[in-house]
DNA sequence: ATGAAAGCGCTAACAA
DNA sequence: TTGTTAGCGCTTTCAT
């Protein structure tokens, strides 16, 4: 392994206690909040600590405590392209948000399809004491590997497949409202561009595109699936309107996509959205600087991130009746595209 | 702190000794890639890592050895709004593929300004080996309180002030470059939206551009700042043509930016690029699928991470004669814009 | 090349 | 409410 250099210590426990003229436990017991501290100790060990600039040492805690004080997060996508998703940026930042103050680190890592045992035998082992799982590509074998350990874990978006505990947009209800909005705008061919087919992210959307359509008694055949990328969308996008040249709008399961399909319409000559509606999904950074913008789902990924990290935490504490799983409220924002 | 639960143990390396038939001094060698172990010794090691699952609790490896096994990605910035920039999700790629493979962890911490102290504490405190910094503001004043303590340090983007090692994107040649291909195109009143002055990034970017106007003998009084946000740009683009009107060409100093401004040069009627051509910088996932598509400066933001990455690791190796700091090469990329 | 033994700095019974 | 003591699971001298 890589040679990190060793580092100068800084006070220890004892010296603290000397300080604050208690016992080692005495520090322990404040640092920890713990009761039975009078007033009086508590006072003391806090002046001494900002006195000596005391940090306890989160490896000495971890090995006596049995406990890491730390979470991961795990991405688990083989390229780590998600990472230049805002998506997962949004999470990032809820994740941060939620663990502030908390003393939990966060640790990030990657799971590539070639190390998942590597993966799963570091997180069994105490490094962690639990899991925040994020981009689920369809089953992932990372799911019931970590269940069948043991290890406390949420999912951010719903797995498909072995069933742990997850939070996720209301994807189903968003793409519904997504539809009606078309519907009520008159448009009368209707098509979407759908997620990949291995997501429950794309399968959601899709059913709720598909409940709005039925409802309002329309064909729901324009379907073409993407894969989260420009590219994909405006690919899906060409294969619509070579499908249906008439259609008149168009819902796309993710706004990033809606970034790819749009340059496909301008280039085609439709406008956007005398021709062809287009509501996207997400609300992404990219929605409101589009061309023309984006009519969008807005989820709110950072609360995803923070009620995951929640919803974690609470687990480790030992809360009951817990909710296994909970769906976060989408709504519609009104832009130029439609 | 937070409840964390304690989990259900593993393995211990005497166990992998017992096995393996030796010692647990053996077994530790073998763990840490030492010299003065047996070929048989270290297969039979191998064989009973292998067989028992056995995964080395870090705490006390960081305990017993001095060294955390861990960096920290320190992201400098208030809002944290710098993690749902494309720019921070490639340099945590770049950072993660340098690490793969090495049993180095990666913690994100955050800085608030409020607990700067904080963290400096935290970091000082022997739970990670060095730290990275990322979107350093100006003058932070986390770069002399991490100088003092001693803890190695590497900076992504040159920081303002203080003098530590970093790695950056050549952006003076960037914007040199920038700037003579909008002079190469032809055009006579070309604009910058520069970035935000209190940043060593839009500092070097406004330099490399005014040297490439004043090659060709022009003027570059035409320069307003933003502060790397679609919004930002917008309303410099505005102003920029309050100046000047007759405007032909504008270098935007990030993509981003670029963004906003285009709309702003949309709405009021300006066709790019001809009437008026705009380059970008960055070559972020917008540029790609701005209306039109955006010619852009591209930087290699993953190469900046792992590069980052690679000084830190090998300062913490002990390694001799490293570069202070590294200038990564930058490159025109050609599209519609300009 | 290998093993025995002494901690690393803290928490967690237990006793007081 | 507080202090004492015994580890947590490793790495690291120091012998051998």
């Amino acid at each position: 392994m890589t040679e990190t250099a060793k580092r100068r210590p800084g006070p220890r426990i004892e010296e603290v206690a000397r300080v604050a003229g208690v016992s080692k436990s005495t520090v322990s017991r404040v640092i920890n909040d713990e009761q039975y501290v009078s007033a009086r100790a508590r006072e003391a060990v806090h002046a001494a600590i900002a006195q000596l600039g005391y940090s306890p040492n989160q490896a000495a805690r971890a090995l006596a405590g049995h406990r890491a004080n730390a979470i991961a997060l795990v991405v688990s996508e083989p390229s780590g392209r998600v990472l230049g998703d805002p998506f997962f940026a949004g999470v990032l930042r809820g994740v941060h948000s939620e663990l502030a103050g908390r003393h939990v680190q966060l640790l990030l890592m990657m799971s590539q399809p070639t190390d998942t045992e590597d993966l799963v035998s570091y997180l069994s082992s105490g490094h962690v004491d639990g899991a925040l799982l994020v981009s689920l590509h369809g089953e992932d074998p990372l799911v019931p590997m970590l269940a069948e350990i043991g290890l406390p874990v949420v999912s951010g978006g719903r797995p498909l497949g072995r069933t742990v505990p997850f939070v996720d947009a209301d994807n189903f209800s968003g793409a519904l409202e997504a539809a009606r909005h078309l519907v009520s705008l008159g448009r009368k061919r209707i098509a979407t561009v759908a997620g990949p087919k291995d997501m429950a992210v794309g399968a959601d959307r899709l059913s709720g595109f598909k409940r709005g359509l039925s409802e309002a008694k329309m064909a729901n055949d324009l379907v073409v699936h993407g894969d989260f990328t420009p590219e994909g969308g405006a690919r899906a996008m060409e294969r619509l309107l070579q499908k249906e040249p008439h259609l008149d709008a168009v819902f796309v399961a993710a706004d990033i996509m809606a970034l790819g399909a749009m340059q496909v319409l301008h280039a085609q000559g439709r406008r956007i959205p005398q021709d062809v509606a287009v509501v996207g999904f997400d609300d992404s950074v990219f929605a409101a600087t589009a061309t023309p913008p984006l009519t969008t789902i807005r989820q709110d990924v950072e609360e995803l991130g923070r009620t995951m990290t929640w919803r974690l935490l609470a687990e480790l504490a030992g809360e009951a009746g817990l909710p296994p799983s909970l769906l976060l409220p989408t709504s519609l924002i009104k832009r130029a595209s439609a």
